[in-house]
Formats: C-alpha cells, sequence, structure tokens
RNA sequence: AGAGUUGGCCGAGACAGUCGCUGUUUCAAUUUUUUGAAUCAGAGGAAAGUCCGGGCUCCAUAGGGCGAGAUGCCAGGUAAUGCCUGGGAAGCGAAAGCUUACGGAAAGUGCUACAGAAAAUAAACUACCAGAGAGAUUUGGCAAAGGUGAAAAGGUGCGGUAAGAGCGCACCGCGCAGCUGGUAACAGACGCGGCAUAGUAAACCCCAUCUGGAGCAAGACCAAAUAGGAGCUUAUGGUAAACAGCGUCGUUAUAGCUGGGUUACCCAGUGUGGCCCACACUUAAGCUCGGGUAGGUUGCUUGAGGUAUUUGGUGACAAAUAUCCUAGAUAAAUGACUGUCCACGACAGAACCCGGCUUAUUGGCUGACUCUACCU
C-alpha cells in the first residue's frame, strides 16, 4: 500500500471541522488531544491544529504540524475510515522530535485498540 | 605581528539514496474534470516588528478654511520617504573615524528642585567707599571680593576712581553692516557698536513644508440549499342587486338551486402615531428575475526585476547594450529516514508587490584605512 497523503485526506473547510466539534469522541495526553468520528469512506482525513497560544513562533507550529503529519501518513493503513483533528495543547513546543512522534503513535495505537469492533461492523 | 575603525558578500551546511507534499510544461486515459507517467521549479537576510514611503484596488472629492499628525542645517539621489549620498556646524577620540530631534527664546504663556541675598519687572545678604551720629544705627554710591548652584546680567589684562564699574583702551567672545569665496548651509578678513536677549521648545507655543479615507479579509466573476424581496399567472370571505343556466308549473306567484365574480355594501388584523382622522399592507401555489450566504474562480506574480559590461558622476545613483525568468500555498506545500564529510549548523517560515528603517543571529570569506612595535 503507497503512503501518500494528497490533498483530498486533508479536512479542508469550516463545516467538516465543526461536525467533528460538535459529536465526536476523544482521547487525550498531557501535550495532545485528538477529535475523531467516522466518515464512511474508505480513507481517513486528519485536521491539525495547533494555536498561537501553543507555539509563537510560525517556525515552531509548522514543527509540530510536520510531525504529526508524517506520523499520520506512515501509519494510516491502521486508521481507515475515521475523520480525526489533532489538538495541540500549551507545552507542545518544548517537546524535543522523539518523544512527540512517540506520543502521538501512542494515540493512534489507542485509538486502534478502543475502536476495533466499530471498524468490521 | 598586535590593537582598532569601517564597507561588501555568503548563510534551511554539502553530497548520495528511499518515502512524501505544492505547482509549471509535455504525453496518455477520461464527458466535464480528474487520474497516471515523465520533466523542471519550490522560503529569508532578516520572510519578523508593522515603524515610515510608494505601487495596486475600492470609496470620497469644485475651491478654500479650521483642526489633527508628521518632518525641521544645506545641496543632491529617488516613484517616494522620516531613507540614502555629499557638504557645513557642534561635540567625542591620539588617529582612522564616530555621534547629533541641528528652525525660532527681543510674539506670548509656563517651569528652573535643593542651595543661595537674588533664578530675571525694581537684582544686592556679607562686603567696599562717602556723609550724618558719642554710639547703636542710618542716608547714599557701587557690583570689584565672598559664599550657593547645572546656570548669577560677557572673560583676561592695563588704565581709571572716594570705592568701583565697558567708565575708557587692547585682545577674545557677542551683535550689526557691506565685501570676498561657495549653488547653498557656512567660512574668511576688515570695519562699526559698546554689552543689551540666563537656560528650557523630546514644556505649551510660533514659523515653514507635507498629509483625503480604508485596505488583497481591497476589489472582480460564477453560484447550491434555506429564508426573505420584485414581477407575472392561477385560485381565494360574507350579504344584496343585476345577468346566465337549471328547475317548478300546484296557490300561476317569478319560489328555490347552481355558476361566473360585473356592481354596491359589510367584516378583522398589522404598521406609522399619545389618540382620532388619514395612508400603506394582508392568503396559497407555480414560474421568472435580480441581490446574495456556503462553496468555487480570479486578483497572484514580468517587476520602479536580477546578472554582466561600458559610459557619466566625489558619491547615492542614472543611462545604454547583452542576457536570464527565479515560490505562489489557501485548515495553508518545501518534510522524514539512512550513510559520508566538515566549519557541527544561529536567528528564524513567503501570504498582493516593491524601497527603507528597526530588532534577532552560529559562524565564514573579503576590500579599505589608522595607531604601536620590530625587521629590511
Amino acid at each position: 500500500m503507497q503512503l501518500s497523503f494528497p490533498r483530498q485526506y486533508h479536512l479542508r473547510t469550516k463545516s467538516e471541522f465543526k461536525s467533528i466539534f460538535d459529536k465526536s469522541n476523544r482521547i487525550s495526553q498531557k501535550h495532545l488531544l485528538i477529535l475523531f468520528k467516522q466518515n464512511q469512506k474508505e480513507y481517513s482525513r486528519l485536521g491539525v491544529i495547533v494555536g498561537k497560544r501553543v507555539a509563537k513562533k510560525a517556525i515552531a507550529r509548522n514543527r509540530i504540524r510536520r510531525i504529526v503529519k508524517e506520523s499520520f501518513r506512515l501509519n494510516q493503513e491502521k486508521l481507515l475510515g475515521w475523520d480525526i483533528i489533532v489538538i495541540a495543547r500549551q507545552q507542545c513546543d518544548t517537546l524535543n522530535k522523539p518523544t512527540l512522534r512517540k506520543g502521538i503513535d501512542d494515540l493512534w495505537q489507542k485509538l486502534q485498540n478502543q475502536y476495533r469492533g466499530c471498524l468490521f461492523q
């Protein structure tokens, strides 16, 4: 399977985000929070939110966003059929790259374990 | 060699491989449009702060005034500037060089703590000198000496005097007039005046010059659903009259029923309003129209552009010729992993585009100049 992450796999419009915010399940960590919802599609879609309160400098926000996207790209075969929003929490920018990466990977694992049943219904 | 001054350039460190993202071009498939393959391109010197100046877009605008803000030695450069270049003045440094919010204090108002007699309309505390008085003291002259302060009504010297004083003279400073040099700011020498306006305008203020407002979420185009708007068509309350049809033909009276919606009358609510009058509006369905939300397209990158050479200019810069095309995302692309090398990687991410300023920063390369020491 190809591990690509083209434009259609992104969550893009305001209404898409809003529908997930309105009714979704959540898993949280100290530094990250994910909201997710089934989407009746053969692929998953991802949106990343890194607010200015989390990291003041644009380059730090970009760094977090890229690490999350890269992790999603490599793990997407485990996560078919979900719309997911990842929200960075405060002091997320203090983490170095490997720990942040590990944190996200753990979240994917949790999501998979918790809702494995739903996928096969 | 050391110490120092001042310009310029480079800067996701470089190379290779694997996976991934955005766009251009070409080819193939596909109804649009999307997909696939190949190819090329893909953050900065500050992209930052948003502090100035322009372009561009929309709105406003006859002309002028008031107000507000900015700028403030002179000349030049520029699309323009509060920027840059050259020059002047003042200050700092041994020098190279650096710094300067550098118009006006005799238009007016205010402020000048503490100290001091006095901080500016009449200057005078201690002194000094003269007169009066036995004396305490008092009247007058004077601004040299004292002390205070950031600053005390020109400075130094000589003359002069009762004591003194620009009172007089010389030099310095200051002011004024013409002259010379300079485009000018300004400088220079000379002459005259006879000392007058203490400082503060990043205090109000005055003078001169400049400034319309908002910004790419500007603006332009396409445009679903829902609600609302405009127009057209159709349907739509009650009573009476007239009309048409049906119907009855018995008591032969024009009774009753139906239809169209022609005419007249009646009925309620809402809005404007304190109330009356008055005026306007009113229900349903369909079609059409324009505005417009979500969403999409555009603006969007060829430009006061870069590079090289020549010419003009002290320089900022300008002109000519040749040549190059170098990000265009939009919940927002430029990343991850592995290996090798070294200087061991700082500050930091385009969002309409340029010119500046300011701030952040690991380092590297390089030009020019000054001083000190030594050698030749």
